[in-house]
DNA sequence: TTAACGATCGCCCGAACGGGTGATTTTCGG
DNA sequence: CCGAAAATCACCCGTTCGGGCGATCGTTAA
């Protein structure tokens, strides 16, 4: 069964041209093409793909709103990102909104093939370019979580506790000791992580994932 | 001038038959092979590798700690690792130690070479499964940061010296106000959160990114 | 032109917190 | 087995915080 392939696309000649490169491969069925995405939701209901390729620099409503939409009202539905200009911004908020891949216009037509048949099962297909940025924004994130404060078992509980907003007390009552040890040991942890305040605690709590 | 590429892994059957994929193609020149990481930085010195394919799994020192230690000392060099169970924790130690790329062992001949191809150009290649896990990362951290929770401009101000770790008197005087006035800032702050300490306050305004 | 809202400031009180000191027991590696 | 580190509890003191109440002064939207 092959799959189906609509395409959300501005520019006549490109659109014609990535219809012409869908409809060359028996793997797909090319169903349908839009200017614009004014009417996606009747254009999916209309048309039921499996794959929808989208620009997203379109007149009107952007890509990533239609993004939006169509993971809104058909989850199901894989969307495959294109665009020209490579912005971390966009691809960042194209990822957030249930992007399945993102591709630069650049790519070669076998890619783009290959791309919708690995969307199509499962797959995130990304043109490395992409991937490089997506990963630049998972790092730094997480850099730095190597960072050993030599906390203790128990003053890594009892920190847990503090990053879920706990007071003294509530500590106390979770770890079943006394307020007076909580302190004992909060006053500990401060030390280690040179704080002198929850509030900063769990912030550097969070931002080295010591949670 | 071909990629000269290097093998980390332990298992002799595999270290060979990857040995043999990287011969076969004449892109590559295959340096040496390794059973495991002990001398990681000599041998990385003695074969000045382009791409290091570097297991996992290994006995003693593992995949993920001799990354660390060649991305330390020679961050020019780039690593795919490359693992048998696409455990999330290793995936993302992996990525966050600076893999260039992250392949299952299920991955096809053609992929690999494609993969070492890839990485050598700066790309950032993934198995379909490992980029969905990647993307999965990403999202959590960031969704639902669409949440309005209606904060005047003041009030984010303050939020914002909040997650700092600022103290009342400290915020004061960042925004030149009384600490009063904080406090009436902060209190309705609170209650647009629905939280009731600094703590709470610091913790959604940071898993929500609304700072 | 009111009414609503945001920003500003003030006072009060009790609870929570931060830091200092000291002590005992448990645990665990050498 | 012994000593260090961790865990436990206690008391004191001053500061910070949380919340209740009230107030003035702009801006702005109905």
């Amino acid at each position: 069964m092959p799959i189906r392939v609509i395409i959300f696309e501005d520019l006549e000649l490109i659109r014609e041209y990535l219809q012409q490169i869908i409809s060359a491969c028996r793997d797909f069925t090319f169903v349908a093409s839009f200017a614009d995405a004014k009417d996606v939701v009747k254009a999916i209901e209309a048309t039921q793909p499996d794959v929808v390729l989208m620009d997203i620099q379109m007149p009107g409503i952007s890509g990533i709103q239609a993004l939006r939409t169509i993971k809104e009202k058909f989850p199901a539905v894989q969307v495959l990102m294109q665009t020209v200009l490579d912005d971390d911004d966009k691809i960042f908020d194209a990822i957030c909104a249930g992007a399945s891949g993102y591709l630069l216009k650049n790519t070669a037509d076998e890619k783009i093939i290959e791309a919708i048949k690995n969307i199509y099962e499962g797959g995130v297909p990304f043109s490395p370019s992409v991937a490089r940025k997506v990963l630049n924004l998972v790092k730094p994130a997480s850099v730095q979580n190597n960072v050993d404060f030599n906390l203790s078992k128990r003053e890594l509980e009892i920190l847990n506790c503090l990053v879920q907003g706990m007071s003294y007390k509530m500590v106390a009552n979770a770890c079943f000791i006394s307020i007076d040890t909580v302190k004992t040991h909060i006053r500990n942890i401060y030390e280690k992580l040179h704080v002198n305040s929850k509030s900063e605690a769990v912030i550097k709590a969070m931002k080295n994932k010591i949670v």
